[in-house]
DNA sequence: AATAAGCTATGACGTAACGTGAGAGTCAAT
DNA sequence: ATTGACTCTCACGTTACGTCATAGCTTATT
């Protein structure tokens, strides 16, 4: 049973840490004193190893708590998973160490160098562990249409659907690959890319979607009969010629 | 020569964060156009690099600034840094993928393990790989001495020291080694240690220290007359009393 | 020339995760 | 009782952006 310092001086974070956490609800420890003096006991360390590593990985305190507060929590998966997650952490650093090594050949004039490869391992667009931990911990496809949908006004993006929508369904009679309907599904594209992040492959299987998952389909239809399934063909014609 | 958005794509950070990067001084580019464009070009990527290195082995961004902006900064020499930096970090993470497998044994019930045990190789009480920067970049010493004063109010610091210095000099013609000698000293040993990290070996040498250069021996004299030597005296007994 | 889409800038407020200091109480040794 | 180390809560500050608003710029298309 620890008190603040004890676990400050064994962890290395400080005091101010162990308050913050208690203050979040992500470290409570399991009792106090009279004195309202924080005592930490064995299970309240272990539970600190996680959060410690989770932190390292790079994951958001917020995040933290909520994978260790949720009823799928095991301990032991979640050393299993950190343990995959160092490893893999590991062969970031190895090639990060082979991308400065190519740096150094380079700036000591042996070989040339695209920018691309100058920052080859040193991606930062995002946290790269958080992919695995949330195929484990969550529904990534859930939590992805979440967050996007986050990004914009949900007023507007109804209002731009519906838009949409409607010129598609104007359109439905038609051939799926005529001028004005690969300009339209264009649209419908570049709308999509402005809250989520769609590559033309995703965006061929959203079209399979709305014909195969029956929900889709008659939100879609509500625009007039057969949309969806134009819609998936006509989304099927613009990934085609836009490969990329 | 590319622009902030074919920089983020390349790199993973945001537009936000190269803004705020030229906002801090800390990568400016080489070019604007009249528009007040920023135009990176190929040194200012190699310089992000270097950044963006230094972010990822946990440098806060001013601390960066300070190094790469450092006439005694070399591209190459950096990069090796980066790369011995590197090794480390990766041995890091084999001490800490032991740890967690040490762990995992532990939870399956196998072995025993100490608290001690259970944080190996999660050192979180500095950034360890500044002390090798510092050590390239900067005088470690006077840079911990300098913190370490800032800690506490300097006049408070004259006034604890006067005091102290006046009981002992009122000591001074007794023994080094009588319990009220060996108390008062142990008073200033327990300051010292408020405002700095010393072991008794250090407070030892800092005594010898007292009469060897004569600076220090004059500003404690002042207080009385061979007050340094009836210090230095006191601090050894008192170091050889409190091995520790 | 006008338009649209994508990109750019600056300004400014908000967030996450503490760091720091103040003031007061607690605990254990002297 | 005193002292030094530790504890608490409160609250403001710092760092490093994220987010949004507003307005201008660039390029391709009509």
């Amino acid at each position: 049973m620890l008190k603040v310092k004890e676990v400050a001086d064994l962890t290395g974070i400080s005091v101010r840490t162990l308050h913050y956490y208690d203050e979040i609800g992500l470290l409570t420890p399991s009792n106090t004193t009279d004195a309202s003096y924080r005592i930490y006991s064995d299970a309240d360390l272990e539970m600190l190893q996680q959060i410690l590593f989770f932190k390292e990985m790079g994951f958001p305190l917020k995040k933290i708590k909520e994978i260790i507060h949720s009823s799928d929590f095991d301990r032991i998966e979640a050393l299993e998973l950190h343990r995959n997650l160092l490893i893999e952490k590991r062969s970031r650093l190895d090639q990060m160490v082979m991308t400065v090594d190519k740096t150094i050949q380079h700036a000591k004039g042996g070989t040339t160098m695209t920018n691309k490869e100058r920052f080859e391992g040193f991606d930062f667009s995002q946290n790269p562990y958080e992919q695995e931990a949330r195929e484990k911990y969550g529904d990534q496809a859930v939590d992805k249409s979440k967050q996007n949908i986050k990004k914009m006004d949900p007023e507007k993006i109804k209002e731009e659907t519906g838009t949409i929508y409607r010129k598609l369904a104007k359109l439905r009679y038609d051939a799926p690959d005529t001028d004005e309907a690969q300009s339209t599904i264009g649209e419908w594209y570049h709308f999509l890319n402005r809250i989520g992040d769609y590559s033309t492959e995703a965006f061929r299987g959203l079209g399979q979607l709305y014909v195969d998952d029956e929900r889709f389909t008659k939100n879609i239809d509500q625009y007039g009969e057969g949309l969806a399934a134009f819609m998936k063909d006509a989304m099927a014609h613009y990934a085609d010629r836009n490969k990329g």
